[in-house]
DNA sequence: CAGATTATGTCAGCGACTGACAATCGGCAA
DNA sequence: TTGCCGATTGTCAGTCGCTGACATAATCTG
């Protein structure tokens, strides 16, 4: 958590403060395993790669590896978590008069189209998270512990939310509710994008992602059939 | 899949054909494996049971085990599949005139009061069902598995939804969307309830996911403040 | 520069999982 | 009943993910 690439966000803890050399070599070790098996995912597949490969790529020992990433899961779905974290900044600075579910499509869309705009290569790049989520779904194991992430990261849009509207997410179930079918929307959007031949790119998925809001009202209508 | 515990529901293939010694065999030792390791993990967690221990306690090689079952996550799921397929079951079996929310709503809980109803003791039991919800939300290997499951079985229910109402998944994204909807409810729910100290038994759990149904208008509803 | 921290490498070991082969068991027909 | 065929099982060896313990080397602090 400490050890994540910064955003451009400034976080309060750290004015001024230059990190040392240690911390720019920490830094530099982990951007280059992610980037190591990303490329070695890519190339041979999740499960053809071994931590082993990973490592001495990088020119460290497999303990080394394990020092920067509990699991091998771990290392492949760090992009991802740069993209959540960006999405929750989003969704934290929308203006108040808007509505929960309208805050919560802005903040996607917006969290897309500035990933977009920011740098298309090198670790945490929009590229990478996009290559990334299409291995994800259709690697069981890497899917699982995506889904596992995912669920925890609506726990944070809980709390946001009900920080925004002032409530007690204990007592007041719409947060958790609103955060759970943002989610399951989200990931169908995601599946759809993947497994389609939809428009590439962040904007290709904006489009998937507005197509399947939409279709939340009349989902939740009554009767389909005329 | 074919090794699946019969269900009272009867399939069309095995009519009058008495399993032969070999196919009661089979189930028997993939019972009584479900069960050992169900008893392992209540009684000393999933992580600190290996499957060497569940092997032996059913008198069978690691191998064997293994051949059964692809991965220890999933004999500790395989009590919560069949609960899962008898939930498909309901949802085939609602009137047609029941809205697609509805029916989604009467289905679980009508398969969690039929479940209840039936033996409380065994493999696949309920009571069963219900202490390993709890284990799975707090074994991250567990839960990650469990969540993909669940994703899958998610496809099933837009297939079914699909066809109850006559359209095709791949043109109307309806189905898709309530589903998603619908297993994030539920997902919310199980949370709720085995992090709450809530009703304990299917009753229970009924009791909390109408709750959680009963919100999803709410949590979409405009602004929540007044 | 010395001493306290901290990152890294090495090594040994456990547990999940797999392929290959041999032995055994149930199903079935002569 | 006998005998053969295919399915089930056990054994063995091996790979890979992952961890604890300890020693070494690099950075940081004063």
């Amino acid at each position: 958590m400490a050890a994540r690439t910064p955003h451009p966000v400034g976080t309060p803890e750290d004015l001024g403060r230059a990190p040392g050399l240690r911390e720019r070599k920490k830094q530099q070790t982990r951007d280059a395993l992610v980037q190591a098996a990303h490329a070695l995912f890519l190339g041979q597949g999740f499960a053809r790669t071994t931590v082993d490969e990973i490592a001495s790529a990088v020119d460290v020992s497999q303990r080394t590896f394990f020092r920067y990433f509990a699991n091998k899961d771990e290392v492949a779905l760090a992009v991802m978590s740069d993209a959540e974290d960006y999405f929750i900044h989003c969704l934290r600075h929308r203006p108040a008069e808007e509505t929960p579910l309208q805050a919560l499509r802005a903040s996607i869309v917006q969290a897309w189209r500035d990933l977009g705009n920011a740098r298309t290569s090198g670790p945490g790049s929009i590229g990478s998270a996009l290559e990334l989520l299409r291995i994800i779904e259709d690697t069981p194991a890497l899917l699982a512990a995506h889904l596992r992430r995912v669920t925890e990261q609506e726990r944070l849009v809980v709390q946001v939310l009900a920080e925004r509207e002032g409530l007690d997410p204990a007592e007041d179930l719409r947060p958790v509710v609103l955060a759970a079918v943002f989610g399951s929307l989200l990931r169908a959007a995601h599946l759809s994008w993947t497994a389609e031949q939809e428009p590439a790119g962040p904007e290709g998925m904006v489009v998937v992602i507005e197509r399947y809001f939409d279709q939340l009202g009349p989902a939740l209508a009554g009767h389909w059939r005329d």
